[in-house]
DNA sequence: CTCCCGATAT
DNA sequence: ATATCAGGAG
Protein backbone atom coordinates (compact mmCIF):
# COMPACT_ATOMS: atom_id res chain seq x y z
CA UNK A 1 0.00 0.00 0.00
CA UNK A 2 1.14 3.29 -0.72
CA UNK A 3 2.62 5.64 1.77
CA UNK A 4 1.37 9.41 2.12
CA UNK A 5 4.38 10.80 1.26
CA UNK A 6 3.95 8.52 -1.76
CA UNK A 7 0.37 9.33 -2.33
CA UNK A 8 1.29 12.93 -2.28
CA UNK A 9 4.47 12.38 -4.85
CA UNK A 10 1.44 10.61 -6.98
CA UNK A 11 -1.17 12.99 -6.96
CA UNK A 12 1.76 15.73 -8.19
CA UNK A 13 3.20 13.52 -10.59
CA UNK A 14 -0.25 12.73 -12.98
CA UNK A 15 -1.37 16.59 -12.34
CA UNK A 16 2.15 17.10 -14.31
CA UNK A 17 1.26 14.52 -16.55
CA UNK A 18 -2.49 15.60 -17.58
CA UNK A 19 -2.81 19.20 -16.04
CA UNK A 20 -5.64 19.64 -18.05
CA UNK A 21 -7.81 16.43 -17.47
CA UNK A 22 -11.47 17.33 -17.34
CA UNK A 23 -14.59 15.14 -18.59
CA UNK A 24 -14.72 13.92 -21.97
CA UNK A 25 -18.33 13.32 -22.65
CA UNK A 26 -19.09 16.03 -24.75
CA UNK A 27 -22.56 17.94 -23.27
CA UNK A 28 -24.17 21.39 -22.96
CA UNK A 29 -25.99 20.74 -19.42
CA UNK A 30 -26.39 18.93 -16.97
CA UNK A 31 -29.22 16.81 -18.53
CA UNK A 32 -27.07 16.27 -21.60
CA UNK A 33 -24.66 15.12 -19.76
CA UNK A 34 -26.48 12.86 -17.37
CA UNK A 35 -27.63 11.06 -21.19
CA UNK A 36 -24.04 11.18 -22.29
CA UNK A 37 -22.70 8.80 -18.80
CA UNK A 38 -25.72 6.76 -18.80
CA UNK A 39 -24.64 5.78 -22.40
CA UNK A 40 -20.74 5.75 -21.57
CA UNK A 41 -21.58 2.29 -19.74
CA UNK A 42 -19.38 -0.17 -20.64
CA UNK A 43 -18.42 1.88 -23.83
CA UNK A 44 -16.14 4.28 -24.81
CA UNK A 45 -16.18 8.39 -24.32
CA UNK A 46 -14.98 8.74 -28.10
CA UNK A 47 -17.97 6.16 -28.99
CA UNK A 48 -20.60 8.29 -27.11
CA UNK A 49 -19.38 11.27 -28.62
CA UNK A 50 -19.37 10.07 -31.83
CA UNK A 51 -23.49 9.96 -31.31
CA UNK A 52 -24.75 12.24 -29.06
CA UNK A 53 -24.16 15.27 -31.28
CA UNK A 54 -26.83 13.60 -33.20
CA UNK A 55 -28.79 13.05 -30.42
CA UNK A 56 -29.03 15.80 -28.56
CA UNK A 57 -29.94 17.59 -31.73
CA UNK A 58 -33.22 15.55 -32.18
CA UNK A 59 -33.35 14.95 -28.26
CA UNK A 60 -33.39 18.57 -26.62
CA UNK A 61 -36.38 17.88 -23.47
CA UNK A 62 -37.18 15.29 -21.56
CA UNK A 63 -40.37 14.96 -23.31
CA UNK A 64 -38.64 14.44 -26.31
CA UNK A 65 -37.16 11.23 -24.98
CA UNK A 66 -40.52 10.00 -24.14
CA UNK A 67 -42.95 11.46 -26.95
CA UNK A 68 -40.98 8.42 -29.46
CA UNK A 69 -41.57 4.69 -29.77
CA UNK A 70 -38.87 2.85 -27.48
CA UNK A 71 -37.79 1.08 -30.82
CA UNK A 72 -36.98 4.25 -32.37
CA UNK A 73 -34.63 5.46 -29.54
CA UNK A 74 -33.55 1.86 -29.66
CA UNK A 75 -32.09 2.59 -32.95
CA UNK A 76 -30.60 6.15 -32.07
CA UNK A 77 -27.68 4.74 -29.81
CA UNK A 78 -27.79 1.35 -31.10
CA UNK A 79 -23.97 1.86 -32.44
CA UNK A 80 -23.13 2.98 -28.46
CA UNK A 81 -24.30 -1.11 -27.10
CA UNK A 82 -26.77 -2.15 -24.21
CA UNK A 83 -28.68 -0.23 -26.62
CA UNK A 84 -32.34 -1.95 -25.43
CA UNK A 85 -31.30 -1.23 -21.49
CA UNK A 86 -30.36 2.01 -21.67
CA UNK A 87 -32.92 3.16 -23.94
CA UNK A 88 -35.33 1.40 -21.74
CA UNK A 89 -33.32 3.19 -18.76
CA UNK A 90 -33.57 6.63 -20.40
CA UNK A 91 -37.03 6.79 -20.90
CA UNK A 92 -37.95 5.91 -17.19
CA UNK A 93 -35.44 8.47 -16.30
CA UNK A 94 -37.00 11.00 -18.36
CA UNK A 95 -40.54 10.37 -17.04
CA UNK A 96 -39.05 10.71 -13.57
CA UNK A 97 -37.50 13.72 -14.48
CA UNK A 98 -40.52 15.74 -15.37
CA UNK A 99 -42.98 13.47 -12.73
CA UNK A 100 -40.82 14.29 -9.85
CA UNK A 101 -38.27 17.32 -10.79
CA UNK A 102 -39.94 19.40 -13.08
CA UNK A 103 -38.01 18.22 -15.82
CA UNK A 104 -34.45 19.11 -14.29
CA UNK A 105 -31.92 17.24 -13.10
CA UNK A 106 -31.43 16.69 -9.19
CA UNK A 107 -27.90 17.93 -7.70
CA UNK A 108 -28.66 16.00 -4.59
CA UNK A 109 -27.01 12.26 -5.47
CA UNK A 110 -29.62 10.61 -3.60
CA UNK A 111 -32.07 11.85 -5.64
CA UNK A 112 -29.77 10.89 -8.55
CA UNK A 113 -29.14 7.55 -7.79
CA UNK A 114 -32.39 7.28 -8.05
CA UNK A 115 -33.08 7.56 -11.28
CA UNK A 116 -33.02 4.75 -13.76
CA UNK A 117 -29.97 3.76 -15.12
CA UNK A 118 -27.96 6.34 -12.70
CA UNK A 119 -26.14 4.10 -10.29
CA UNK A 120 -23.49 5.92 -8.15
CA UNK A 121 -20.89 6.52 -10.25
CA UNK A 122 -22.64 7.87 -12.67
CA UNK A 123 -24.53 10.37 -9.45
CA UNK A 124 -20.78 11.42 -8.93
CA UNK A 125 -19.86 12.51 -12.40
CA UNK A 126 -22.84 14.41 -12.70
CA UNK A 127 -22.46 15.95 -9.24
CA UNK A 128 -18.69 16.49 -9.73
CA UNK A 129 -18.77 17.73 -13.45
CA UNK A 130 -22.61 19.56 -13.60
CA UNK A 131 -22.72 20.80 -10.23
CA UNK A 132 -18.90 21.33 -8.50
CA UNK A 133 -19.52 19.32 -5.64
CA UNK A 134 -16.27 17.02 -4.89
CA UNK A 135 -16.67 13.53 -5.83
CA UNK A 136 -14.74 10.39 -6.80
CA UNK A 137 -16.47 8.60 -9.51
CA UNK A 138 -15.25 5.04 -9.76
CA UNK A 139 -14.97 3.96 -12.85
CA UNK A 140 -13.22 1.28 -14.83
CA UNK A 141 -10.14 3.11 -14.77
CA UNK A 142 -10.21 4.90 -11.46
CA UNK A 143 -10.63 1.39 -10.20
CA UNK A 144 -7.75 -0.55 -11.88
CA UNK A 145 -5.14 2.49 -11.76
CA UNK A 146 -5.78 2.57 -7.77
CA UNK A 147 -5.16 -1.38 -7.45
CA UNK A 148 -2.21 -1.16 -9.76
CA UNK A 149 -0.83 1.67 -8.05
CA UNK A 150 -1.49 0.26 -4.78
CA UNK A 151 -3.82 3.24 -3.31
CA UNK A 152 -6.17 0.06 -2.21
CA UNK A 153 -6.47 -3.13 -2.02
CA UNK A 154 -6.93 -6.01 -5.23
CA UNK A 155 -10.21 -7.49 -3.45
CA UNK A 156 -11.84 -4.11 -2.62
CA UNK A 157 -14.75 -3.45 -4.27
CA UNK A 158 -15.67 0.19 -6.47
CA UNK A 159 -17.47 1.55 -2.84
CA UNK A 160 -14.30 0.68 -0.96
CA UNK A 161 -12.15 1.85 -3.74
CA UNK A 162 -14.11 5.25 -3.73
CA UNK A 163 -14.20 5.73 0.19
CA UNK A 164 -10.50 5.17 0.50
CA UNK A 165 -9.57 7.73 -2.43
CA UNK A 166 -11.61 9.92 -0.48
CA UNK A 167 -9.49 9.11 2.93
CA UNK A 168 -6.26 9.42 1.29
CA UNK A 169 -6.80 12.57 -1.00
CA UNK A 170 -8.12 16.15 -0.05
CA UNK A 171 -11.12 16.77 -0.47
CA UNK A 172 -10.39 20.09 -2.99
CA UNK A 173 -8.39 17.58 -4.91
CA UNK A 174 -11.30 14.85 -5.27
CA UNK A 175 -12.53 16.44 -8.57
CA UNK A 176 -8.89 17.11 -10.28
CA UNK A 177 -7.14 13.82 -9.54
CA UNK A 178 -10.46 11.78 -10.47
CA UNK A 179 -9.93 13.11 -14.17
CA UNK A 180 -6.41 12.95 -13.73
CA UNK A 181 -7.26 9.16 -12.80
CA UNK A 182 -8.93 8.64 -15.53
CA UNK A 183 -6.40 10.04 -18.02
CA UNK A 184 -3.98 8.24 -16.23
CA UNK A 185 -5.47 4.75 -16.96
CA UNK A 186 -6.92 5.58 -20.50
CA UNK A 187 -3.85 6.57 -22.35
CA UNK A 188 -1.25 5.80 -19.95
CA UNK A 189 -2.19 2.87 -17.49
CA UNK A 190 -3.80 1.11 -19.93
CA UNK A 191 -5.72 -1.99 -19.08
CA UNK A 192 -4.30 -3.93 -22.22
CA UNK A 193 -0.62 -2.16 -22.65
CA UNK A 194 0.14 0.01 -20.27
CA UNK A 195 3.33 2.21 -20.48
CA UNK A 196 5.36 0.82 -17.90
CA UNK A 197 8.61 1.77 -19.33
CA UNK A 198 7.96 5.01 -20.28
CA UNK A 199 6.28 5.57 -16.40
CA UNK A 200 7.21 8.40 -14.02
CA UNK A 201 5.61 6.34 -10.96
CA UNK A 202 7.28 2.94 -11.84
CA UNK A 203 9.51 2.77 -8.56
CA UNK A 204 6.72 2.88 -6.24
CA UNK A 205 4.36 1.00 -8.37
CA UNK A 206 4.33 -2.96 -7.34
CA UNK A 207 2.15 -3.87 -10.19
CA UNK A 208 4.43 -2.10 -12.71
CA UNK A 209 7.78 -3.95 -11.42
CA UNK A 210 6.12 -7.03 -11.88
CA UNK A 211 5.23 -6.70 -14.91
CA UNK A 212 8.37 -5.16 -16.36
CA UNK A 213 9.94 -8.44 -14.94
CA UNK A 214 7.54 -10.54 -16.27
CA UNK A 215 8.55 -8.69 -19.78
CA UNK A 216 12.00 -8.92 -19.23
CA UNK A 217 12.08 -12.76 -18.79
CA UNK A 218 9.61 -13.26 -21.72
C1' DC B 1 -23.76 -13.36 -9.57
C1' DT B 2 -25.36 -12.84 -14.70
C1' DC B 3 -26.95 -10.32 -18.42
C1' DC B 4 -26.96 -6.60 -21.53
C1' DC B 5 -24.12 -5.48 -26.61
C1' DG B 6 -21.72 -2.89 -30.50
C1' DA B 7 -17.15 -0.84 -31.59
C1' DT B 8 -12.37 -0.92 -31.23
C1' DA B 9 -7.61 -2.35 -29.92
C1' DT B 10 -4.58 -6.04 -29.40
C1' DA C 1 -10.24 -14.59 -31.75
C1' DT C 2 -10.37 -12.17 -27.48
C1' DA C 3 -10.34 -8.30 -24.14
C1' DT C 4 -12.07 -4.03 -22.99
C1' DC C 5 -14.83 0.12 -22.88
C1' DA C 6 -16.36 6.71 -17.77
C1' DG C 7 -21.95 0.37 -15.24
C1' DG C 8 -26.37 -0.71 -13.73
C1' DA C 9 -30.51 -3.69 -13.14
C1' DG C 10 -32.54 -7.99 -11.88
Amino acid sequence: MLKKQEIRYVLDTMAEMFPEAECELTHKNAFELTIAVVLSAQATDALVNKVTPGLFEKYKKPEDYINVPLEELEQDIRRIGLFRSKAKNIQKLCRSLIDNHNGIVPQERDELVKLAGVGRKTANVVTSVAFGEPAIAVDTHVERVSKRLGFCRWKDSVLEVEKTLMKKIPENEWSDTHHRMIFFGRYHCKSQRPNCPECPLLELCREGKKRMRKTASA
